[in-house]
DNA sequence: GTAGGGATAATCT
DNA sequence: GATTATCCCTACG
């Protein structure tokens, strides 16, 4: 038994109830330059029935792995220069994920920086664009199973209390009331209060 | 300290 | 050709 979250924890729940369980567990990144990690503080869920999700409208070349197993990582690029980094979610075939939003860093701190150059330690993980480039995770984990290295997840810190709210970024008319963003109370990592 | 808008390219219609 | 699940720099008080 070991600590490495396996598939049962990503099949257990729903993708809303598993947004809210990412929350405290440590993202690890096992790359040749070193080990780098952080706490997931905040995360976004995304479902199929949800107009702002990519996998809403079919599936298409971009989200193929959303419409993979749950646990399957899913990479891609936005506004040309981003990439974001979810989780696969729900049965095969669904199409539903949880965007990770923020980290709090916790291993690999001064690699982290030396890839972002010069920032403040609050702002190094804290948006999905941010993360990815701190963790250096690349678009060849697209697709990749989240249970073994170089990038896993595993058992964090326990987390207080949890506030729900809007999601960010979402365009007018695409659901962007529902309350399908989850972070930690207090913590000071996240991307947005 | 906060607010606003430009950068930039893969993906889809 | 339009759109986009963002970041960062600049301007202003």
């Amino acid at each position: 038994m070991t600590s490495i979250l396996n598939q049962d924890f990503f099949e257990s729940f729903d993708t809303l109830t598993l947004a809210q369980k990412l929350l405290g567990k440590e993202l690890i990144h096992e790359s040749t330059e070193g080990i780098t990690s952080g706490i997931i503080v905040e995360t976004e869920a995304y479902l199929n029935n949800d107009k702002a999700c990519h996998s809403f409208g079919g599936k298409t070349l971009r989200n193929s792995p959303m419409f993979g197993p749950a646990g399957t990582s899913y990479v891609y690029q936005i506004y040309g220069i981003h990439h974001c980094f979810n989780i696969v979610s729900s049965k095969s075939g669904i199409g539903e994920a949880v965007l990770i939003r923020a980290l709090e860093p916790a291993s690999g701190i001064d690699l982290m920086q030396s890839r972002r150059q010069k920032v403040k330690l609050k702002d190094l993980c804290s948006g999905p664009g941010k993360l990815v480039q701190a963790m250096d995770i690349l678009k060849n984990q697209n697709g990749n199973k989240l249970f073994n290295p170089p990038l896993y997840l595993k058992e964090g810190i326990e987390v207080g209390a949890i506030i729900e709210t809007t999601r960010i970024g979402i365009g007018e008319g695409k659901d962007e009331h529902l309350p399908y963003r989850f972070y930690i109370k207090d913590n000071k990592f996240i991307s947005k209060p």
